[in-house]
DNA sequence: TTGAAAGCGTTACCAA
DNA sequence: TTGGTAACGCTTTCAA
């Protein structure tokens, strides 16, 4: 059990003060010649700094933490390692957590997290109005994804442009000859505004569009109230001739609900997606849906996130743009 | 910017040594007046330990590293987030790195996790026959998934019974007249030994089945040789009936090249995966899989992680159970 | 340019 | 049972 070699070690090796060694190594300081020759006794003892005691002295931990709103989300958890695999290539590591859907757990985590005294923050905010994030994001500098976080201004954020990418989708439905359109949106904690349902109906009346609003719960394990309510509104007499799941996930238990009443799709229904996850092509005849480019999002966050380190003027709001992308499940209305 | 109080704050504050507020807090030691009276004054100044000066002082952090071999793979990737959440709900947290499929990148990632100094380690080994695992192993309680690492002896294990999965895929497939199978098989690093290759070569055999193995690259993006030797395998003339791929994704990459080649599935051809990812029962007609369970997999691996903590005899091979689950990409063999 | 020494906030050892 | 005191391994300020 031999024990890692410390600072000392490297310093006693070659005759210099642990200082002078700290330095050398971090190549802040140097004699050329010095600086060569201690990195050369490092390397020959297998050196390697331990983080944590680097940690407690400089106050910087070089890892970055990641709260994740839903991990149960197929699109999030690939936008997590997404993000884990940006943070690495510029030589950080991720600190990773998971709400699970759950508001209250995301405060917790959120305290968790900071407490190992990340030097970043990256979030997928699940409540995105709360004020806790005004106190957490005055300490530790954050970016936010898919949400700005209103009580916190000095956060940064990356933002689908969800008007765009809504409009996209109904104009598409509309040009198809739906009317009768249902869009499936998550239930949020808060309530103090709500941009995309209002924006979504403002859009829909001015399409002459009937529109059904469903408030679903997250993809979490152990829920299916969501299921019994997509079966309820597929089985209505009255029925929509589309549903548009602002998120995935809801398309796909839009889908399942479909099979599940004998449904066919497109024929009598069609789907659509918001989110593109990985499998959206093979998923029945292939879902519609929006796509944001999920490296292209979590390059952005992460590059914002660490100029923003330096710079807090490097913390902005960056617009991701949507592309529609047209796939087997949707076809023109075929109901009255 | 209020400094958090530290240990020294709270001692002074109710008059003790800061190593008494430590045991108080912690409950190791304690006049029941004097432990409530600490508890009280701690919560009066929001005290909180810095896990970071606790860590150095310990030697613990509280923290387990999981080393995925590609988040590139949907399962693993649900797999990761299943032990994130495993290991909260026992109260640590996750250090995640990805090797996306490179063996040299899953070394040095082992590397900086070990930097890290977490407590444990849990790993997707890409590459289980190097000796690197031996090392580390036997500093840091370790825990594989899917594979022994055949250096450690010292590490646990938790392993999926793919011989009985292998062999419920293969006596499926027979009974429905399939004759000619094509088997997809990750591209291993080393090749000392292929268990699963001579295994499923053996009961093929034993059942008069003429068997094709295909090696693919890891699911990672930008290597698309996969896909072209999909497709030439099947628009060969004597092409298989049936396609068996061992990992979800090889299937439905597999799917993927049929729908390219103008074949339906499963008339033309049945697809079976090996993994169960979250979308396979939309994908296509529902894609037909070994299930492994993926969050009893995951409970088992953390279990037997924290308790070898303590007990090194904790550290076992587990072997989990398959289960066939048939959806409707597969279907009678139809080609002679 | 270099070195000595003082932290960083905790836990653990050892007397009392 | 309790409380000093010495680590833990590094960074950083301040003199030399």
């Amino acid at each position: 059990m031999a024990k890692r070699p410390t600072l000392a070690d490297v310093a006693e090796e070659v005759g210099l003060s642990p200082a002078a060694v700290s330095y050398a190594l971090r190549g802040e300081r140097g004699a050329d010649a010095t600086v060569e020759r201690v990195r050369a006794a490092a390397a020959r003892l297998g050196y390697q700094a331990d983080p944590i005691a680097r940690a407690l002295a400089s106050g910087r931990t070089g890892s970055v933490a990641i709260l994740c709103a839903t991990l149960g989300d197929p699109w999030q958890r690939g936008l997590a390692a997404d993000l884990a695999r940006a943070l690495r290539t510029r030589g950080r590591h991720a600190l990773m957590a998971d709400a699970d859907g759950s508001a209250t757990d995301e405060t917790t985590l959120l305290g968790n997290l900071a407490d190992q005294r990340p030097d970043g923050l990256l979030v997928t905010p699940l409540d995105p109005f709360t004020d806790r994030w005004r106190e957490v994001a005055e300490r530790l500098p954050t970016v936010a994804i898919g949400d700005r976080l209103s009580s916190a201004p000095a956060a940064g954020a990356v933002v689908y442009d969800n008007p765009r990418g809504m409009g996209l989708v109904l104009e598409m439905l509309a040009d198809r000859g739906h009317r009768r359109i249902a869009v499936l949106l998550p239930q949020r904690p808060t309530t103090p505004d709500r941009p995309a349902e209002d924006f979504i109906a403002g859009e829909a009346e001015r399409r002459g569009l009937e529109l059904t609003i469903v408030h679903l719960p997250p993809p979490t394990s152990g829920d299916d109230s969501g299921s019994r309510r997509l079966r309820a509104l597929l089985s209505a007499p009255h029925r929509p001739t589309a549903v548009f799941g602002l998120s995935d996930v809801f398309a796909l238990d839009a889908l399942r609900a479909a099979r599940e009443l004998g449904l066919t799709v497109p024929e009598d229904l069609s789907v659509v997606g918001f989110d593109d996850v990985d499998m959206a092509d093979l998923v029945g005849p292939g879902l519609t849906t929006v796509n944001w480019g999920r490296s292209t999002v979590s390059e952005t966050a992460v590059e914002m996130l660490l100029a923003g380190l330096d710079d807090p003027t490097a913390m902005t709001t960056r617009v991701i743009p949507p592309t529609l992308v047209l796939r087997g499940t949707t076809g023109p209305a075929s109901l009255p």
